[in-house]
Formats: structure tokens, C-alpha cells, sequence
DNA sequence: AAGAGCTCCAACCGCCGCCCG
DNA sequence: CCGGGCGGCGGTTGGAGCTCT
């Protein structure tokens, strides 16, 4: 006996989702909050399937999404984390708040790996592209300067499983350990800054929190909690078809 | 102007690990 | 302890929009 689809094929819609079905989700998870996603779509009233809306929540609606292309600090986070990570892209967006793993993974994908291609830098292991020929990765000063710094037995896509242990076992020995990257290594000021003081500050005052507005969520049917309404402030946006709407602006 | 090629990203798919009965 | 259900994750894809010729 197979394991049981995720949701019924017959009459799950799939595709690109409508203003009118993101209206209905974001109302019902506001309103009810985030439990069993499977019955979200019955009870949200949505023909979709329950991993469908979970996605389509956390990668697009999400009150506290920041919008539009990742600016340098965030960048170079993600260059240094993903040294040492490997591909864990959740692991890598949760150090970057107001971002989605699959939108670090697509700007990864399409924008970081060729500049750091281009840069003579393999995307993989982080290490300089021509001395690869002679030299294991292992045995690159950035590997080395990693592994100093971090006890992660390996890094990159292949570490994976060997170096999962190092830093899945404690989120916060993850959190330390890339502390210390950046508090032993100091080479990397924009990092640093934003894992000071002032860089706590400076990801705390990032514009993910959406400007509140205080009569538009009576479309949606919601009481003015704060994060109701930036949510509410966003989906009207979108139903005006600004959902871009200085968004760029207010990240930068 | 048009169409071929390229880029980007939202969404899907399948696997994995955790939790609970 | 075991098996099923569920949520989460990472890889991949499809198509819309853009650029180039």
C-alpha cells in the first residue's frame, strides 16, 4: 500500500494562483492561523492542495516578506552561509529574515552562482575555480579558513551529509559557529556589520514590516491587528496591481 | 516588426524526517 | 518498535517577460 497523495489529482487546480484565491488563503490564515495544511484548502474554500497553499504562504503572501532582489549585505550573507551550509537553503533563509529559501535558491541559481563563476570563484566549494586542478578543495585557503573558524568537517553540496551533523544538531551552535566565522576571520566587514549591534539593528529595522493601514482590511473582513494589517495593506496592493509598490524602494 | 533565444521566478514534484498512535 | 500521516526541504520545470538579432 502506497503512501497517500498529498491531495486528490481530480478537481485540484494547479498553476499560477488568482488574487481571488490569495484573498481567500491569506483571510483564512489570518483568521484561523497556521495548523494542518491539508485541511486549509476545504476550509479556506480553495481547489488547491494543501501543500500548494503552504507554499504559496510562505513564498509569496507572508506578511513579512520582503520583496524584490536581494541588495548586497543580504548577498554576501548568503555567499558566506552558503559556504558553510551547502545547499540547506531554509537553514541559509532563516538567517535572513523577510526571505524565503526558495527565493534565496532561485537568486542563488541565477545570480549568484555566474557572478561568483565570473569572479573565478566555483559556486560549490567556494574555492578559487583555477586552482582546482591542483589542489582538493579541501586544501584551498577558503576551506581552510572556514574549517578553522568553523568545525565543519565538509561544506558545499557534498558535505551534506558528513557536515550535517556539525550544524544541524543545534541551530544556535550554527548561529555561533558563523559568529565566530566572522568574529575569527574578520574579512568580511559587510558580515560583520551585520552581525554587530548595529547590524541587529540593522536587520531589525529591515522594511519587512509593512506600513499599517488602518481602513483598507475591511475588504478581507479582519480586525486591525497590527500584522493584519500589513497583510491587509498587501493584498490590497496586489488587488490594485502594485503589489511592487515601492517595495524596492523601501528595501533600499 | 518579429521571432528566436535567454532570463527569471513561481510553482510543482518527490523524498525525507519527525511525530504520534 | 513500527508504520502512517504530515510538514518541510531541495531540485526541477514551465511559462511569462525581456533582450538580441
Amino acid at each position: 500500500m502506497g503512501r497517500q497523495p498529498c491531495c486528490d489529482k481530480l478537481g485540484v487546480k494547479k498553476g499560477p494562483w488568482t488574487a481571488e484565491e490569495d484573498k481567500k488563503l491569506v483571510n483564512f490564515i489570518l483568521t484561523h492561523g497556521q495548523c494542518c495544511w491539508r485541511a486549509v484548502p476545504k476550509l479556506a474554500g480553495l481547489r488547491r492542495c494543501g501543500k500548494s497553499c503552504r507554499l504559496r504562504w510562505t513564498n509569496y503572501l507572508r506578511p513579512d516578506l520582503k520583496r524584490g532582489l536581494l541588495n548586497e549585505a543580504e548577498e554576501q550573507l548568503v555567499i558566506d552561509l552558503h559556504a558553510s551550509l551547502g545547499n540547506r537553503w531554509s537553514k541559509i533563509a532563516a538567517r535572513l529574515p523577510g526571505r524565503t529559501d526558495n527565493e534565496i535558491k532561485n537568486h542563488w541559481n541565477t545570480h549568484i552562482k555566474k557572478k561568483l563563476i565570473k569572479m573565478g570563484i566555483d559556486p560549490i566549494t567556494h574555492a578559487p575555480l583555477q586552482k582546482q586542478v591542483t589542489t582538493t578543495p579541501q586544501e584551498t585557503p577558503c576551506e581552510a579558513n572556514i574549517q578553522q573558524s568553523v568545525n565543519i568537517p565538509e561544506h558545499g553540496v557534498s558535505g551534506n551529509e558528513n557536515g550535517s551533523s556539525a550544524t544541524e544538531n543545534s541551530s544556535s551552535n550554527e548561529a555561533q559557529s558563523l559568529i565566530e566565522v566572522n568574529a575569527n576571520g574578520d574579512d568580511d566587514p559587510l558580515v560583520n556589520y551585520i552581525l554587530s549591534d548595529t547590524g541587529d539593528t540593522f536587520l531589525q529595522d529591515w522594511s519587512w514590516n509593512f506600513p499599517a493601514v488602518e481602513d483598507n482590511y475591511s475588504d478581507l473582513g479582519l480586525s486591525s491587528t497590527s500584522s493584519e494589517d500589513s497583510s491587509a495593506w498587501f493584498m490590497d496592493c496586489k488587488d490594485f496591481g502594485v503589489e511592487d509598490f515601492e517595495l524596492g524602494y523601501c528595501i533600499n
